[in-house]
DNA sequence: TTCAAAAATGGAACCGATCCCACTTTTGGA
DNA sequence: TCCAAAAGTGGGATCGGTTCCATTTTTGAA
């Protein structure tokens, strides 16, 4: 393989003037950017990556570390965080914690990333408690936090008003005439479930009809977990015409399930799902949601690392709002 | 940060003996090995993975390239695929060419990341013409192709026995009664939709009830493509009793069609779809699907990968068998 | 006890870029 | 035409590891 070298000799030049010429930076005659263009193409002549990383102290790759790679949320995640990244020549490399079984074995992940001297670290959280994140994000300035909201990580943390998300929900299955509902909720030790959660509650009990513990689940936001959780709220006696899920994985567990039990949806009764992931418009009957900008979110989160990082200007924005999205798995309450 | 020179330093040995403790190749007696595991840990020393990597020409980095992003398929590959290199302390990198208009544009996709100095690339196939795999697979050793065969990659190629799917699937709708049953294909141009197409066809042909053209939709494998599809199919006056989808995208899109016109499955229409990704147990009804070992084939790939690059000794299958997954969505016939 | 083979060692050379700096050439306003 | 400022240049030092090799130390069978 050709190196700097064989390039600037062969075009008589010096190696700075083909170091400056292939990065950009600096300036170098036309005459002399010829030459080097003649004899890069006559080498087929590739920069060494890493001996550029080494002498540059900087990888162009960055880290994204997820606590699961189990259904669509955090692929679409990846799949947004991927094309961004590519966008500005740099390179994602992942770490899946979702193998983790201790909290020490989840930070292992991180370091996983952290020593292959990543420029930039993506943490979708939700998971980390606030203190380990403070923490990392100290240590690692070029740190940035999806989908949980610390004021410490001002301008770090992008999230989504998940407040506002679950008084949609609540609002929506009223305006329906449901005033009996049950919810399905994710792990409460997470942000975003446990905001949702308690919006979805306060919302109902605000309105005048606050959902008695009953006809609360908290299960998870896997499919496994939201088999069980389902499990456990049809094994109730408990009387409902409406569920709220805490995420659309979750919902369509409790249709199928439903399906299966020869109850109609919405006919019987109404299911609202949260985030709107890919599938949604695709569940029978195809899901009604609170949508979640998952992927706005992301590609913002993206672009404010690359700023920090690499010093660019990027658009991005911190905060996103949730939105109703209406489809069929809801309708009017009937006796 | 503290180097290598630093911790010899301390520990009062040379550099080389620092790295041939840590690389744990080349022979170190006790008495150094415990000095040095001491100054490591007092320095807090961390090894630069550049400076490593351009030394020893390896980078650690397996390449991974994706036609799409779209839905659970490259999902699971991706999340086993991660998991099998993390295990073997490698990392992923990804291209996802979803992107890619033209093939040129694809193969762009292809130099990204050769240009990143992977030790070791792995192409989900499908879509590139043998023609430009060979020609790949001949300068780029250590490349691997999935869910792909081709005899000129013997031992990289792993594939999935699709011709028996598609029989399968054939043979599942006839005991059940459906002599009239329509299809609807993935793009004819890739291996693995061709395949079981054509073995499906055959096998209703070769059992006496052969597919007439009008019930063949050839669509796409995209959720888009596939309600392409389904519109397609139920806009034609053919007339069928059950349907083979090319994927099981394809197969939840079509369902959840069906569900809002009221047609029922499998009482009016069976339902099958193909691969068996994760969420086949909960569309409503459950789907019914010929299981396609994905998460194997993708593993076998990696290890195999991980042998030719690294030298190592995993143990590997290059071909897969898929199964038939009776679940709701087909029934028996009634007219 | 002896000594050849095996184990362990230190440090220089090297991997292939970037970056800095001292120096030369070009530019354009007075 | 002159000359200060700007643009362009070459090449050596550097990044932080690995690898090689000549040399020393240890091992254990005779």
């Amino acid at each position: 393989m050709a190196t700097v070298k064989d390039v600037a000799k062969l075009a008589g030049v010096g190696s700075g003037t083909v170091s400056r010429y292939i990065s950009g930076t600096g300036s170098v005659s036309r005459k002399s950017a010829e030459k080097i263009a003649r004899a890069i193409e006559q080498l087929n002549y590739r920069p060494n990556s890493m001996a550029r990383s080494l002498s540059s102290r900087r990888s162009d790759l960055i880290g994204v570390w997820v606590p699961s790679l189990e259904g669509p949320y955090y692929h679409m995640m990846i799949r947004t965080i991927e094309s961004a990244l590519r966008l500005h020549g740099k390179h994602m490399i992942l770490a899946n914690a979702e193998d983790a079984q201790s909290n020490e074995d989840r930070l292992a992940h991180l370091d996983y990333l952290i020593n292959r001297d990543c420029d930039g670290i993506l943490i979708s959280s939700s998971l980390q408690s606030e203190f380990e994140l403070a923490t990392y994000a100290e240590k690692f300035p070029n740190l940035v936090v999806i989908n949980h909201h610390t004021d410490e990580l001002a301008g770090r943390s992008f999230s989504i008003d998940h407040d506002l998300g679950g008084r949609l929900a609540a609002r929506h299955l009223l305006e329906l005439g449901h005033t009996r509902v049950a919810t399905i909720t994710g792990r409460l030790s997470a942000q975003d479930a446990r905001q949702r959660h308690h919006a979805f509650l306060d919302e109902m009990a605000k309105l005048g009809h606050p959902v008695p513990p009953k006809r609360i689940i908290e299960g998870a936001f896997s499919y496994a977990g939201g088999e069980q959780a389902v499990a456990a709220l049809l094994a109730t006696d408990a009387d409902y015409s409406a569920v709220f899920c805490g995420n659309d994985k979750v919902a369509m567990v409790l249709i199928a399930e439903l399906h299966k039990r020869g109850i109609s949806v919405p006919g019987d009764v109404s299911v609202i799902g949260y985030d709107d992931v890919e599938f949604t418009p695709f569940t029978a009957p195809a899901l009604s949601t609170i949508h979640a900008p998952i992927e706005e979110m992301s590609q913002s989160a993206c672009h404010q690392l690359l700023n920090l990082t690499y010093g660019l200007d990027l658009p991005y924005q911190e905060h996103f709002e949730p939105s109703l999205s209406v489809r069929q798995s809801t309708g009017p309450y009937s006796s």
